[in-house]
DNA sequence: TATTTAGTTCATAATTTTCAGAACCAAATA
DNA sequence: TATTTGGTTCTGAAAATTATGAACTAAATA
């Protein structure tokens, strides 16, 4: 078995990108599998290459993987006669997701326009500018179809 | 002096929006603060309104309070002979706000640029959707400005 | 000067998150 | 049947986060 390994500036570079999908709110230990699928040279891994590579324990590697998988950020295949999986980022998938990022940015939408229905009328001039976010918010929203096709035609 | 009260409608929806706040990484302490500010019938509130109205502890409003001043979230105005502050949440921002978020969304694109160039050749279509996920992310970040002009000329 | 007001700071307690290690399991192989 | 492989699950420990309460401070007031 051909171990797998990577340089230490791939190392660095999966902490780094390990470090900017932390800010999300996911799990350290998740973040370095998904970083490492994204610089590794190898576009697909296995359970045993991910748990050595990173140096995590067996249950931090199975809990990392099938949260991504769950999140539907990893996928995986098999190979007839073969036990293992063979894991894979599911980058494919990065317009859908970006779409998705951008319109939880506007999901807070419906809730302002909530609070602001039950805000008291004298404060006029804050209200306002709650309503101008909202219609700003849909207004995003709305448009996030088109920045993907905008983006296609300019290619 | 006239005690500061909010309904229990109001207390909900500061609930559900310090949870929404919550998903950005800040502390729940200082999201309930930004959530009560953008909720609470009075736009402004002294230390000790908010302390009792959120029921928590002085320090735990220190912190959240000066949390939010650094993020320039919250400001505060003071009045002649008086020693209290009232703080407000500094909405008027939105724009800014939401611009620094958005370009904080495409600022993963330089690292995934560095990234793309250690990669190898051999994984071509790997790297191309990197390609494309790094180009989209630039165009994004250029068309962040138009954004807001596209929306204030359609008002 | 003594007390009150409007906070800040510190020690520490409670909670949550995260991970490691061991035990376990099911399928495949010897 | 015994062992290996490729994991999963459970327990608990370590670490990080968050909040509390008490002590403190500086300015204003009595």
């Amino acid at each position: 078995m051909a171990e797998f390994k990577i340089t230490q500036a791939q190392k660095e570079l999966v902490e780094k990108l390990g470090v900017f999908y932390e800010k999300s709110g996911m799990q350290p230990a998740a973040c370095r599998v998904m970083a490492l699928m994204i610089v590794s040279d190898q576009t697909e891994l296995t359970f045993e290459e991910i748990l050595h590579t990173l140096g995590i324990s067996k249950s931090a590697t199975s809990g990392a993987i099938n949260l991504l998988l769950t999140a539907n950020r990893l996928e995986y295949i098999t190979r007839p006669g073969d036990r293992k999986r063979y894991f894979r980022a599911k980058i494919l998938n990065w317009k859908v997701d970006m779409l998705q990022n951008m319109s939880q940015m506007t999901s807070i939408g419906p809730l302002l326009k909530e609070i602001n229905k039950q805000r008291p009328k004298s404060t006029k001039e804050f209200n306002n500018t709650l309503t101008e976010m909202i219609s700003f918010l849909e207004f995003l929203n709305a448009e996030i179809p088109f920045l993907l096709k905008k983006w296609e035609s300019k290619k």
